[in-house]
DNA sequence: TTTTATTTTCAATAATTTTTGAAAGTTCAA
DNA sequence: TTGAACTTTCAAAAATTATTGAAAATAAAA
Protein backbone atom coordinates (compact mmCIF):
# COMPACT_ATOMS: atom_id res chain seq x y z
CA UNK A 1 0.00 0.00 0.00
CA UNK A 2 1.52 3.57 -0.73
CA UNK A 3 1.47 5.77 1.92
CA UNK A 4 -1.14 8.39 0.56
CA UNK A 5 -3.22 5.37 0.15
CA UNK A 6 -3.18 4.59 3.55
CA UNK A 7 -3.53 8.21 4.50
CA UNK A 8 -6.80 8.69 2.65
CA UNK A 9 -7.87 5.18 4.43
CA UNK A 10 -7.07 6.54 7.76
CA UNK A 11 -8.77 9.98 7.16
CA UNK A 12 -12.43 7.90 5.32
CA UNK A 13 -12.09 5.76 8.60
CA UNK A 14 -12.23 8.15 10.82
CA UNK A 15 -14.33 10.63 9.28
CA UNK A 16 -16.92 7.53 9.24
CA UNK A 17 -16.44 6.52 12.86
CA UNK A 18 -16.74 10.33 13.82
CA UNK A 19 -20.07 10.26 12.31
CA UNK A 20 -21.73 6.78 14.40
CA UNK A 21 -20.74 8.47 17.21
CA UNK A 22 -21.95 11.96 16.88
CA UNK A 23 -18.87 13.85 15.59
CA UNK A 24 -19.10 15.79 12.95
CA UNK A 25 -17.47 14.07 9.26
CA UNK A 26 -15.62 16.73 8.35
CA UNK A 27 -14.16 17.28 11.95
CA UNK A 28 -13.17 13.79 11.97
CA UNK A 29 -11.24 14.21 8.50
CA UNK A 30 -9.88 17.85 9.82
CA UNK A 31 -8.31 15.90 12.97
CA UNK A 32 -7.06 12.99 11.15
CA UNK A 33 -5.43 14.53 8.23
CA UNK A 34 -3.13 16.97 10.66
CA UNK A 35 -2.65 13.94 12.51
CA UNK A 36 -1.13 11.74 9.63
CA UNK A 37 0.86 14.73 8.78
CA UNK A 38 4.22 15.13 10.22
CA UNK A 39 4.07 19.37 9.15
CA UNK A 40 1.81 22.45 10.09
CA UNK A 41 -1.08 22.37 7.35
CA UNK A 42 -2.87 25.58 6.08
CA UNK A 43 -6.45 26.29 5.93
CA UNK A 44 -6.12 25.83 1.92
CA UNK A 45 -3.92 22.84 1.77
CA UNK A 46 -7.03 21.24 4.21
CA UNK A 47 -9.62 22.45 1.90
CA UNK A 48 -7.35 20.85 -1.09
CA UNK A 49 -6.97 17.57 0.41
CA UNK A 50 -10.16 17.32 2.00
CA UNK A 51 -12.01 18.63 -1.47
CA UNK A 52 -14.18 20.91 1.37
CA UNK A 53 -15.12 24.49 1.18
CA UNK A 54 -13.17 27.23 3.05
CA UNK A 55 -15.95 27.96 5.34
CA UNK A 56 -16.38 24.18 6.32
CA UNK A 57 -12.23 24.30 6.55
CA UNK A 58 -12.42 26.62 8.67
CA UNK A 59 -15.08 25.68 11.04
CA UNK A 60 -14.00 22.56 11.58
CA UNK A 61 -10.52 23.79 12.87
CA UNK A 62 -11.89 26.31 14.88
CA UNK A 63 -13.83 23.29 16.86
CA UNK A 64 -10.95 20.96 17.18
CA UNK A 65 -9.01 24.27 18.16
CA UNK A 66 -11.88 24.60 21.01
CA UNK A 67 -11.39 21.06 21.75
CA UNK A 68 -7.72 21.89 22.88
CA UNK A 69 -6.72 19.22 20.29
CA UNK A 70 -5.33 21.28 17.69
CA UNK A 71 -2.93 24.35 17.95
CA UNK A 72 -2.13 27.53 15.71
CA UNK A 73 1.46 27.31 14.12
CA UNK A 74 3.35 30.65 12.99
CA UNK A 75 5.56 30.21 10.30
CA UNK A 76 8.23 32.95 9.48
CA UNK A 77 7.72 35.24 6.74
CA UNK A 78 4.25 33.50 6.26
CA UNK A 79 1.27 35.35 6.90
CA UNK A 80 -1.06 32.15 6.66
CA UNK A 81 -2.22 30.32 9.96
CA UNK A 82 -0.73 26.70 9.99
CA UNK A 83 -2.19 24.00 12.19
CA UNK A 84 -0.50 20.62 13.95
CA UNK A 85 -2.51 17.99 15.96
CA UNK A 86 -1.72 16.95 19.42
CA UNK A 87 0.03 13.91 18.66
CA UNK A 88 0.38 12.29 22.07
CA UNK A 89 -3.18 9.51 21.70
CA UNK A 90 -4.05 9.49 25.21
CA UNK A 91 -3.60 13.27 25.82
CA UNK A 92 -5.84 14.00 22.91
CA UNK A 93 -8.44 10.98 24.05
CA UNK A 94 -8.94 12.10 27.28
CA UNK A 95 -9.32 15.59 26.01
CA UNK A 96 -12.37 14.86 23.67
CA UNK A 97 -13.32 12.45 26.33
CA UNK A 98 -13.47 15.02 28.75
CA UNK A 99 -15.23 17.85 26.47
CA UNK A 100 -18.15 15.15 25.87
CA UNK A 101 -18.53 14.37 28.95
CA UNK A 102 -18.96 18.03 30.35
CA UNK A 103 -21.11 19.34 27.19
CA UNK A 104 -22.93 15.85 26.93
CA UNK A 105 -23.64 13.90 30.06
CA UNK A 106 -22.97 16.23 32.91
CA UNK A 107 -25.69 18.05 32.02
CA UNK A 108 -28.09 14.93 31.48
CA UNK A 109 -26.46 13.98 34.99
CA UNK A 110 -28.04 17.05 36.69
CA UNK A 111 -31.68 16.20 35.40
CA UNK A 112 -31.26 12.59 36.60
CA UNK A 113 -30.28 13.83 39.75
CA UNK A 114 -33.20 16.14 39.78
CA UNK A 115 -35.48 13.39 38.56
CA UNK A 116 -34.37 11.04 41.43
CA UNK A 117 -34.90 13.63 43.73
CA UNK A 118 -37.89 14.55 42.69
CA UNK A 119 -39.56 10.72 43.05
CA UNK A 120 -38.06 10.13 46.48
CA UNK A 121 -41.25 10.62 47.62
CA UNK A 122 -43.64 8.35 45.12
CA UNK A 123 -46.10 6.29 46.87
CA UNK A 124 -47.50 4.40 44.01
CA UNK A 125 -45.32 0.98 42.62
CA UNK A 126 -45.27 2.43 39.51
CA UNK A 127 -43.61 5.76 41.08
CA UNK A 128 -41.50 3.42 43.50
CA UNK A 129 -40.11 1.81 40.48
CA UNK A 130 -39.61 4.60 38.34
CA UNK A 131 -37.75 6.07 41.19
CA UNK A 132 -35.48 3.02 41.63
CA UNK A 133 -34.81 2.69 37.60
CA UNK A 134 -33.53 6.76 37.53
CA UNK A 135 -31.91 6.78 40.55
CA UNK A 136 -29.77 3.61 39.65
CA UNK A 137 -28.70 4.99 36.51
CA UNK A 138 -27.79 7.86 38.36
CA UNK A 139 -25.47 6.07 40.89
CA UNK A 140 -23.91 3.85 38.24
CA UNK A 141 -23.02 6.70 36.02
CA UNK A 142 -22.21 8.84 38.93
CA UNK A 143 -19.63 5.84 39.85
CA UNK A 144 -18.08 5.61 36.68
CA UNK A 145 -17.94 9.44 36.60
CA UNK A 146 -15.94 9.35 39.57
CA UNK A 147 -13.47 6.20 38.32
CA UNK A 148 -12.89 8.38 35.26
CA UNK A 149 -12.33 11.93 37.16
CA UNK A 150 -9.51 10.13 39.09
CA UNK A 151 -8.14 8.80 35.93
CA UNK A 152 -8.08 12.39 34.04
CA UNK A 153 -7.12 13.67 37.25
CA UNK A 154 -3.85 11.97 37.84
CA UNK A 155 -2.37 12.68 34.24
CA UNK A 156 -1.43 8.79 34.29
CA UNK A 157 -3.88 7.56 32.53
CA UNK A 158 -0.96 5.10 30.98
CA UNK A 159 -0.02 4.01 34.06
CA UNK A 160 -3.74 3.33 35.52
CA UNK A 161 -3.80 1.66 32.14
CA UNK A 162 -1.38 -0.98 32.81
CA UNK A 163 -2.51 -1.20 36.25
CA UNK A 164 -5.89 -2.36 35.09
CA UNK A 165 -4.37 -4.98 32.77
CA UNK A 166 -2.13 -6.55 35.65
CA UNK A 167 -5.27 -6.24 37.97
CA UNK A 168 -8.54 -7.74 36.45
CA UNK B 1 -42.73 17.14 40.31
CA UNK B 2 -45.59 15.18 38.94
CA UNK B 3 -44.93 11.47 38.47
CA UNK B 4 -46.26 11.69 34.41
CA UNK B 5 -44.06 15.16 33.91
CA UNK B 6 -40.78 13.49 35.91
CA UNK B 7 -41.33 10.50 33.13
CA UNK B 8 -41.64 12.32 30.31
CA UNK B 9 -38.97 14.52 31.45
CA UNK B 10 -36.56 11.14 31.28
CA UNK B 11 -37.96 10.39 28.21
CA UNK B 12 -36.72 13.66 26.37
CA UNK B 13 -33.38 13.68 28.03
CA UNK B 14 -32.69 10.17 27.00
CA UNK B 15 -34.26 11.20 23.37
CA UNK B 16 -31.65 14.03 23.18
CA UNK B 17 -28.89 11.92 24.36
CA UNK B 18 -28.86 9.12 21.82
CA UNK B 19 -28.78 11.95 19.54
CA UNK B 20 -25.98 12.94 20.60
CA UNK B 21 -24.06 10.14 20.40
CA UNK B 22 -25.43 8.79 17.53
CA UNK B 23 -28.64 6.73 18.78
CA UNK B 24 -31.88 7.25 17.03
CA UNK B 25 -34.15 9.63 18.84
CA UNK B 26 -37.04 7.45 18.69
CA UNK B 27 -35.03 4.14 19.89
CA UNK B 28 -33.82 6.06 22.56
CA UNK B 29 -37.53 7.52 23.99
CA UNK B 30 -39.05 3.93 23.15
CA UNK B 31 -36.10 2.49 25.53
CA UNK B 32 -36.79 4.94 28.43
CA UNK B 33 -40.69 4.79 28.07
CA UNK B 34 -39.98 1.18 28.67
CA UNK B 35 -37.43 1.77 31.11
CA UNK B 36 -40.18 4.11 33.06
CA UNK B 37 -43.24 1.64 33.39
CA UNK B 38 -43.39 -1.21 36.10
CA UNK B 39 -46.14 -3.17 33.70
CA UNK B 40 -45.25 -4.33 29.92
CA UNK B 41 -46.42 -2.01 27.00
CA UNK B 42 -48.13 -2.27 23.50
CA UNK B 43 -47.06 -0.85 20.12
CA UNK B 44 -50.52 1.12 20.31
CA UNK B 45 -49.38 2.57 23.65
CA UNK B 46 -45.78 3.35 22.19
CA UNK B 47 -47.13 5.11 19.73
CA UNK B 48 -49.92 6.69 21.47
CA UNK B 49 -47.45 7.88 24.49
CA UNK B 50 -44.66 8.97 22.22
CA UNK B 51 -46.89 10.38 19.23
CA UNK B 52 -44.98 8.25 16.69
CA UNK B 53 -45.96 6.07 13.82
CA UNK B 54 -46.62 2.65 13.70
CA UNK B 55 -43.91 1.97 11.42
CA UNK B 56 -41.74 3.83 13.86
CA UNK B 57 -42.50 2.70 16.97
CA UNK B 58 -42.40 -0.98 15.33
CA UNK B 59 -38.59 -0.39 13.86
CA UNK B 60 -37.64 0.94 17.25
CA UNK B 61 -39.01 -1.69 19.04
CA UNK B 62 -37.25 -4.65 16.30
CA UNK B 63 -33.75 -2.55 16.92
CA UNK B 64 -34.07 -2.71 21.04
CA UNK B 65 -34.88 -6.35 20.99
CA UNK B 66 -31.94 -7.23 18.55
CA UNK B 67 -30.30 -5.20 21.27
CA UNK B 68 -30.71 -7.90 23.77
CA UNK B 69 -32.17 -5.34 26.33
CA UNK B 70 -36.14 -5.62 25.33
CA UNK B 71 -38.32 -8.89 25.69
CA UNK B 72 -41.76 -9.33 24.18
CA UNK B 73 -44.15 -10.55 27.02
CA UNK B 74 -46.86 -12.42 25.77
CA UNK B 75 -49.90 -11.54 27.95
CA UNK B 76 -52.76 -14.54 28.21
CA UNK B 77 -56.13 -13.43 26.22
CA UNK B 78 -54.69 -10.92 23.99
CA UNK B 79 -53.11 -10.96 20.85
CA UNK B 80 -50.71 -7.70 20.44
CA UNK B 81 -47.40 -8.16 21.80
CA UNK B 82 -46.24 -6.38 24.94
CA UNK B 83 -42.78 -5.28 25.70
CA UNK B 84 -41.02 -5.02 28.41
CA UNK B 85 -36.92 -3.49 29.22
CA UNK B 86 -33.99 -5.02 30.87
CA UNK B 87 -34.22 -2.95 34.29
CA UNK B 88 -30.95 -4.02 35.19
CA UNK B 89 -28.99 -1.23 34.77
CA UNK B 90 -25.54 -2.50 34.64
CA UNK B 91 -26.69 -5.29 32.31
CA UNK B 92 -28.12 -3.19 29.68
CA UNK B 93 -25.19 -0.74 29.45
CA UNK B 94 -23.08 -3.26 28.89
CA UNK B 95 -25.33 -4.76 26.42
CA UNK B 96 -25.28 -1.71 24.71
CA UNK B 97 -21.26 -0.95 24.54
CA UNK B 98 -20.55 -4.62 24.14
CA UNK B 99 -23.05 -4.27 20.41
CA UNK B 100 -21.42 -0.63 19.51
CA UNK B 101 -17.97 -1.80 20.16
CA UNK B 102 -18.80 -4.79 17.96
CA UNK B 103 -20.66 -3.17 15.15
CA UNK B 104 -18.25 0.30 14.95
CA UNK B 105 -14.99 -0.16 16.62
CA UNK B 106 -14.09 -3.72 15.89
CA UNK B 107 -13.80 -2.75 12.42
CA UNK B 108 -12.04 0.43 12.39
CA UNK B 109 -9.52 -1.19 14.99
CA UNK B 110 -9.30 -3.73 11.67
CA UNK B 111 -8.31 -1.34 9.43
CA UNK B 112 -6.15 0.29 12.11
CA UNK B 113 -4.21 -2.88 12.37
CA UNK B 114 -3.66 -3.09 8.83
CA UNK B 115 -2.64 0.18 7.80
CA UNK B 116 -0.24 -0.16 10.65
CA UNK B 117 1.50 -3.34 9.36
CA UNK B 118 0.99 -2.17 5.58
CA UNK B 119 3.51 0.86 6.57
CA UNK B 120 6.00 -0.61 9.25
CA UNK B 121 8.51 -0.72 6.19
CA UNK B 122 7.85 3.21 5.24
CA UNK B 123 11.43 4.37 5.21
CA UNK B 124 10.86 8.37 4.90
CA UNK B 125 9.99 10.20 8.07
CA UNK B 126 6.75 11.44 7.08
CA UNK B 127 5.75 7.52 6.39
CA UNK B 128 7.51 6.80 10.21
CA UNK B 129 5.35 9.36 12.23
CA UNK B 130 2.27 8.30 10.61
CA UNK B 131 3.13 4.91 11.28
CA UNK B 132 3.80 5.61 14.84
CA UNK B 133 0.46 7.41 15.17
CA UNK B 134 -1.67 4.95 13.64
CA UNK B 135 0.01 2.09 15.50
CA UNK B 136 0.16 4.36 19.17
CA UNK B 137 -4.18 4.45 17.98
CA UNK B 138 -4.42 1.47 17.39
CA UNK B 139 -2.06 -0.11 20.71
CA UNK B 140 -3.99 2.60 22.97
CA UNK B 141 -7.62 0.70 21.51
CA UNK B 142 -6.51 -2.57 21.47
CA UNK B 143 -5.40 -2.26 25.90
CA UNK B 144 -8.85 -0.49 26.31
CA UNK B 145 -10.47 -3.28 24.53
CA UNK B 146 -8.91 -5.87 26.60
CA UNK B 147 -9.89 -4.16 30.13
CA UNK B 148 -13.65 -4.00 27.99
CA UNK B 149 -13.44 -7.73 27.11
CA UNK B 150 -12.43 -8.41 30.85
CA UNK B 151 -15.29 -6.47 32.70
CA UNK B 152 -18.19 -8.19 30.53
CA UNK B 153 -16.69 -11.56 30.51
CA UNK B 154 -16.45 -11.25 33.90
CA UNK B 155 -20.33 -10.54 34.58
CA UNK B 156 -19.22 -8.54 37.82
CA UNK B 157 -18.83 -5.89 36.33
CA UNK B 158 -20.45 -4.00 40.00
CA UNK B 159 -17.60 -5.57 41.81
CA UNK B 160 -15.10 -4.66 39.21
CA UNK B 161 -16.26 -0.65 39.54
CA UNK B 162 -15.89 -1.25 43.44
CA UNK B 163 -12.10 -2.21 42.93
CA UNK B 164 -11.29 0.49 40.96
CA UNK B 165 -13.19 2.97 43.21
CA UNK B 166 -11.09 1.23 45.97
CA UNK B 167 -7.65 1.10 44.08
CA UNK B 168 -7.34 4.71 42.20
C1' DT C 1 -61.51 -21.88 4.85
C1' DT C 2 -62.47 -17.04 5.51
C1' DT C 3 -62.33 -13.21 8.28
C1' DT C 4 -60.18 -10.22 11.41
C1' DA C 5 -56.43 -8.56 14.21
C1' DT C 6 -51.81 -7.53 14.31
C1' DT C 7 -47.12 -6.88 12.59
C1' DT C 8 -43.84 -5.73 9.07
C1' DT C 9 -42.03 -3.43 5.15
C1' DC C 10 -40.56 0.33 2.44
C1' DA C 11 -41.22 4.15 -0.99
C1' DA C 12 -42.32 8.72 -0.26
C1' DT C 13 -41.98 12.71 2.68
C1' DA C 14 -40.28 15.42 6.36
C1' DA C 15 -36.87 16.92 9.52
C1' DT C 16 -32.36 17.61 10.66
C1' DT C 17 -27.65 18.27 9.90
C1' DT C 18 -23.89 19.48 7.07
C1' DT C 19 -21.70 22.05 3.57
C1' DT C 20 -21.13 25.71 0.47
C1' DG C 21 -19.56 30.10 -1.15
C1' DA C 22 -19.67 34.76 -1.35
C1' DA C 23 -19.80 38.89 1.42
C1' DA C 24 -18.17 41.01 5.53
C1' DG C 25 -14.55 41.36 8.70
C1' DT C 26 -9.75 41.49 10.12
C1' DT C 27 -4.83 42.04 9.92
C1' DC C 28 -0.76 43.74 8.31
C1' DA C 29 2.72 45.63 5.02
C1' DA C 30 3.62 49.44 2.28
C1' DT D 1 -4.47 55.40 5.31
C1' DT D 2 -5.01 52.02 1.53
C1' DG D 3 -5.26 47.66 -0.36
C1' DA D 4 -3.93 42.90 -0.61
C1' DA D 5 -3.94 38.59 2.01
C1' DC D 6 -6.22 36.05 4.85
C1' DT D 7 -10.12 34.60 8.15
C1' DT D 8 -14.81 34.46 9.66
C1' DT D 9 -19.68 34.42 9.21
C1' DC D 10 -24.06 32.78 7.90
C1' DA D 11 -28.16 32.34 4.72
C1' DA D 12 -29.14 29.19 1.25
C1' DA D 13 -28.54 24.62 -0.86
C1' DA D 14 -27.35 19.91 -0.55
C1' DA D 15 -26.90 15.70 1.74
C1' DT D 16 -28.15 12.74 5.13
C1' DT D 17 -31.12 10.66 8.39
C1' DA D 18 -35.58 9.84 10.48
C1' DT D 19 -40.47 9.25 10.11
C1' DT D 20 -44.77 8.35 8.10
C1' DG D 21 -48.53 5.65 6.56
C1' DA D 22 -50.65 2.59 3.72
C1' DA D 23 -50.13 -1.85 1.47
C1' DA D 24 -48.41 -6.51 2.04
C1' DA D 25 -47.51 -10.21 5.02
C1' DT D 26 -48.47 -12.98 8.90
C1' DA D 27 -50.98 -15.08 12.61
C1' DA D 28 -54.97 -16.21 15.20
C1' DA D 29 -60.01 -16.73 15.57
C1' DA D 30 -64.29 -17.84 13.78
Amino acid sequence: MKLEEAKQQFIDTWGALGSEWGINKSVAQVHALLLSSSNPISTDEIMESLVISRGNANMSIRQLIDYGIVYKKHIAGDRKEYFVAEKDVLKWAMKIAIMRKKKELDPVMDILKELSVATANEKSDDGKEFHNTVKEIQELTDQLEKIANKVFASNRADLLIKLFKFII
